[in-house]
DNA sequence: TCATTGCGTTGACGCTTATCAATGCGCTTT
DNA sequence: AAAGCGCATTGATAAGCGTCAACGCAATGA
């Protein structure tokens, strides 16, 4: 249990079987089938979610009821509502299961505790969020900056599973389009 | 010199006198003047440069010529190529004075260096980072769901400085609009 | 087996935004 | 004071994307 997890802290940071084992003691598995909701709108965000096994995706409803997907996690990705995880305040989105997962959940409390007593967790955080803000950064470019084709080309070469394993729907959300516009994008793409 | 620094520190973590020495010793003041160049597309980003005084914007150049500005910062804030200034690799954007400025600069060594003697530094800027990732989600998702009148006034409210001091084309090279679309998005808000 | 449902695709149409061009204004420079 | 320049604005037109509607297909269930 918790494999790929520590595997992952392994890429940034050394932790002796001790420290893992105190981290153990405040990690939570839980399994979540398709479609579940980990979160929703509303609530508080009372875990951060890391992704063992499946897949999960964060989305937004605006007022006409369309989706917005904010970010999509596979295994070895962290997910939550983290500006509710922080704060204690409602969640600003929902959070469920495009597969059957598995997860591993960290509560605030959890969290506070591991990075007193590990110093080296810190720096695990620190690098992830770093992480995860170049990537975001660079999703927000490419709309800035690229033509439709580009992005969706960008998008399978940097993420081959999303495109396997997700719906064209909800890419296309993803990407800030309808459904019929990403089929046409597809199109142009292929006809070439 | 170091005020507004030191101060902004202050706002998340607490340090006695001698760790700030510490840190000062580490720090380079930097004045530079409207338009200079701080860092530019294919340099490698030496310095993370906190905002003392004055304003600063990040931004790339497409193949067309077009400038995409991608972060603005004013006194108070952190600016950089975050992903040249890790890896060494070249920049991918350019960084120049919007006004006269006065900066502060930490080098990729003295970050290092402060890490590895001040814990608290390491809070710090694990604690900087995630605002820095929550605002660049906001300004995401504004983009995804909100339309153009929507995302202006949302920006006026939380940046009545950017209104003041940038150029109205900068303001929509932010936005991901030509300055025409913005003129008209304006005028229409006006005429309500 | 047949009906149902959800998804991706395609077509027609309209709205939104980009593009190109022109004007006026304020600021700087000489 | 005059000329030159960058910037914001406005208008006309074109391109891109959204919306609405219809269809085919595969998966699901009666």
């Amino acid at each position: 249990m918790y494999e790929l997890f520590f595997k992952k802290m392994a890429e940034k940071i050394t932790l002796t079987s001790a420290q893992q084992d105190i981290i153990k003691q405040y990690l939570i598995p839980k399994k979540i089938r398709k479609n579940q909701y980990l979160l929703q709108e509303g609530d508080v965000a009372k875990h951060a979610a890391f992704v063992e096994k499946g897949a999960l995706r964060a989305y937004s409803v605006d007022d006409r009821g369309t989706e917005h997907i904010i970010q999509f996690a596979f295994e070895g990705w962290t997910i939550s509502d983290l500006y509710s995880f922080l704060t204690g305040e409602a969640a600003t989105y929902n959070v469920d299961a495009l597969e059957d997962s598995e997860l591993v959940l960290i509560s605030k409390a959890a969290q506070d505790e591991i990075l007193k007593q590990i110093p080296e967790y810190e720096v695990y955080t620190r690098l992830q969020i770093t992480g995860a803000y170049l990537a975001m950064q660079k999703r927000l470019t490419s709309i800035l900056s690229l033509s439709l084709e580009e992005r969706y080309i960008n998008l399978t070469k940097l993420y081959p599973n999303l495109i396997q394993r997700v719906p064209q729907r909800m890419i296309a959300s993803y990407m800030g389009l309808t459904p019929e516009t990403l089929s046409r994008v597809r199109r142009k793409i292929k006809d070439k």
